[in-house]
DNA sequence: GCGGAGTTCTTTTTT
DNA sequence: AGAACTCCGC
């Protein structure tokens, strides 16, 4: 299989894929068969012998891991091959790694990630005044390059930024004593671990004779020291990434890391992969076009390889509705010509706009998968039943404990909430240890009666559950729900028919892990979905709707771009940076294969109100908006609609049917009724 | 001290 | 539009 895999290879691939010892950088393209040539490599090094165990393949997504994970195992022989590499996120590598070495760090390892909505609600906490959002980005700022609260402290000038400075300082607080980890920590701890202790840097280095790294043009400076670190005992790092496609300098990712690449790592070999084999000649003709406004990169084209292909159709249309309906037209037309719906995808760069998709995509019947956006995990119901498990498995766990106290809602409000706080940071003891060993009357001397009788109720719940988990992995849900009807919470409640969608879904979910897993526990459970953002995605016959973040290093025959309007796409003002919105740009055309449509609208309904928008400058910069393409310009039109004839001047629509392209209408000019077809008129 | 009603702010993107 | 937050009545 192997050797099937590497014939196909071109001679650049190939060259990458069979390099073995020491640093590579391969600069790949859009479309150039990056992710073959590092999955045909990790094969490769297996197949001379190289223990799978000691290679180690880090991506950003876990939707990239998936798919390198599925895509190497097809090469390997599984069955000569006892322990699988080791290919996943940078951020569940921290969580293996931290699992296994916190106590380096003198905590236990049964911390708690949280999530950025967690993260908001502790930063609230501790100040009110600050938008939490530039806490959160600031923070995040200083943990990717290794500044500590007190160095941060010093380096402040302005005011805003000591304030910053003093929030951060209580915010590690806070976690280092809730044991909780965010996101930054699953890659800044693991890294204080190795600086600090030499010994297991190189232990862990040698471990990992080869490290490989997905769209390296995404590290910030603190991935590029973990690597490092990683790779102290040798220089067999491999890193794959294109300086156009980096699309999360947002997030601290650097350019500098790959365009520094053959400094910071010695006697680099460099391949690159600039065949592009994805996309029609058209399509990467107006990518390349777009990318060339950027100053600030390598410079490259791709070099088509296929067919020259179908113009790009631009759709212009009054607003979302009409978008709409001619989105799910073309993709009717495109399935009923016997393509497949899951080779067709709708790509926007604001989540947001999925909405008006959504809803025309259930009017017409059509299949849809929504990648992305609100998160399974992320929704209220399910993070409130984690909580709920995560109290089970760890009764120290006060932030979870707090989070289910009150629901549903048994009388215990923020003011209960903060005495029992204040009790359990007095008496160093977990608020769970409280409720559970203070005598019902101790209990009142700091809740109230009726709190403490409440309390007290809850917690025998609780240790109730906990023995019948010990009992039965598998009665446990029942027994959860019997007691404190969390589910039924939901009933009458507005959108409850869809929280408890998802509560059924998510007990199915947990029972079919328990069924598969026979040996593993709740606890398992919790650490395994700790970091998982989607499942369930291959949904077959269904047209992908994602952002064009989600969208990076997949591809499709029939794409969509929406919302191509100043201001939603590229976005303009604060943190945005023009060049990065053009590479985002150019991650989504490239994404095409065969027939690529872009869609503007005058006018959009977001965050509660219409506004007008003006066509984007990516249209006219990738060449599409002037020169000879076809331009959809009809509208749709209705009873009401006002109207302007060269000739009749204004008019009123009173009937609108349908004739092919066009409408039929009629209409009322200053009360003389015509019948005239909708390409004479202009919509006003 | 809790829960409901009015008010303000938000997300651009992901782990 | 929807969540999240503030204020005031039981």
């Amino acid at each position: 299989m192997l050797e099937n895999s590497l014939s196909s290879l071109n001679e650049s691939q190939k060259e990458a894929a069979q390099h073995i010892d020491g640093s590579l950088l391969i600069l790949a393209g859009a479309g150039s068969g990056k992710t073959k040539t590092i999955t045909t490599r990790l094969a490769y090094l297996i197949s001379i012998g190289i223990d799978p165990s000691s290679i180690l393949t880090l991506t950003f997504t876990n939707k990239a891991a998936t798919e390198m994970r599925e895509r190497a195992y097809s090469m390997i022989d599984t069955t000569i091959v006892n322990t699988p590499p080791l290919l996943c996120t940078f951020h569940k590598f921290g969580l293996l790694f931290l699992k296994f070495h916190m106590s380096e760090l003198g905590r236990k390892n049964n911390f708690i990630i949280i999530d950025t909505d967690d993260k908001k609600r502790i930063l609230k906490s501790i100040d009110k005044e600050i938008t939490t959002s530039l806490l959160v980005s600031e923070i995040s700022k200083y943990k990717n390059t290794l500044i500590s609260p007190s160095e941060a402290k010093t380096a402040a000038q302005l005011k805003i930024y000591q304030q910053i400075a003093d929030i951060y300082e209580k915010y590690e607080a806070y976690l280092l004593k809730n044991n909780l980890v965010d996101f930054d920590d699953l890659l800044l701890l693991p890294y204080k671990i190795l600086e600090k202790n030499e010994e297991l840097a190189k232990q862990i280095s040698q471990k990992y004779q080869y490290v490989m790294v997905d769209e390296y043009q995404d590290t910030n400076e603190l991935q590029y020291k973990l690597l490092r670190k990683l790779c102290l005992t040798h220089n067999n790092l491999c890193v794959v990434g294109d300086d156009d496609q980096s699309i999360y300098g947002w997030r601290g990712a650097t350019i500098k890391n790959i365009l520094n690449f053959s400094e910071h790592f010695e006697n680099t070999k460099v391949v690159k992969l600039e065949n592009n084999y994805r996309s029609t000649n058209i399509i990467l003709n107006h990518a390349n076009q777009l990318i060339e406004h950027n100053r600030d990169r390598l410079g490259k084209k791709l070099i088509g390889t296929r067919k020259e292909g179908d113009s790009i159709k631009v759709y212009e249309s009054s607003d979302e509705n009409e978008e709409t309906r001619k989105i799910t037209d073309d993709i009717k037309k495109l399935i009923a010509s016997g393509e497949s719906a899951k080779d067709i995808a709708i790509l926007f760069r604001v989540n947001a706009l999925s909405r008006s998709l959504e809803e025309g995509f259930n009017k017409a019947g059509l299949n849809y998968k929504l990648i992305g956006g609100m998160k399974f995990y992320e929704r209220a119901e399910i993070k409130d039943l984690i909580a709920y498990f995560r109290i089970l498995t760890n009764t120290t766990d006060n932030f979870s404990l707090k989070r289910v106290i009150n629901k549903p809602k048994r009388g215990i409000g923020k003011t209960t909430i903060d005495k029992l706080d204040a009790k359990s940071l007095e008496l160093k003891k977990p608020i769970f240890n409280i409720l559970e060993d203070f005598e019902p009357d101790e209990l009142a001397a700091i809740v109230g009666k009726k709190n403490s009788r409440t309390l007290k109720v809850f917690m025998a719940s609780i240790m109730d559950l906990r023995d019948t988990m010990e009992e039965s992995k598998m009665k446990f849900l029942d027994t959860f729900e019997d007691t404190f009807d969390y589910r039924a919470s939901y009933d009458n409640v507005p959108d409850g028919f869809d929280r408890q969608a998802n509560i059924d879904e998510f007990y199915g979910y947990i029972r079919d892990y328990f069924i598969q897993n026979p040996h593993l526990n709740l606890e398992d459970f919790l650490n395994e979905i700790a970091l998982e953002s989607e499942q369930g995605e291959l949904t077959d016959q269904a047209v992908s709707m994602m952002s064009i973040h989600s969208s990076k290093g997949l591809e499709y025959k029939h794409l969509f771009i929406i919302g191509l309007e100043e201001g939603f796409f590229p976005i303009i003002g604060d943190g945005s940076d023009i060049e990065e919105e053009r590479r985002l740009g150019y991650v989504a055309i490239t994404r095409a294969m065969d027939t690529l449509t872009l869609s503007f609208v005058h006018s959009r309904f977001y965050k509660g109100k219409r506004t007008s928008l003006l066509k984007s400058r990516f249209l006219s910069e990738s060449g599409l908006i002037k020169g000879s393409l076809t331009i959809e310009k009809t509208s749709s039109y209705k009873k009401g609609d006002l109207v302007q004839h060269k000739i009749f001047g204004m008019g009123r629509v009173q009937k609108a049917t349908k004739a092919g392209k066009d409408y039929k209408l009629t209409i009322n000019f200053g009360g003389t009724r015509r019948d005239i077809l909708s390409s004479f008129v202009e919509k006003i």
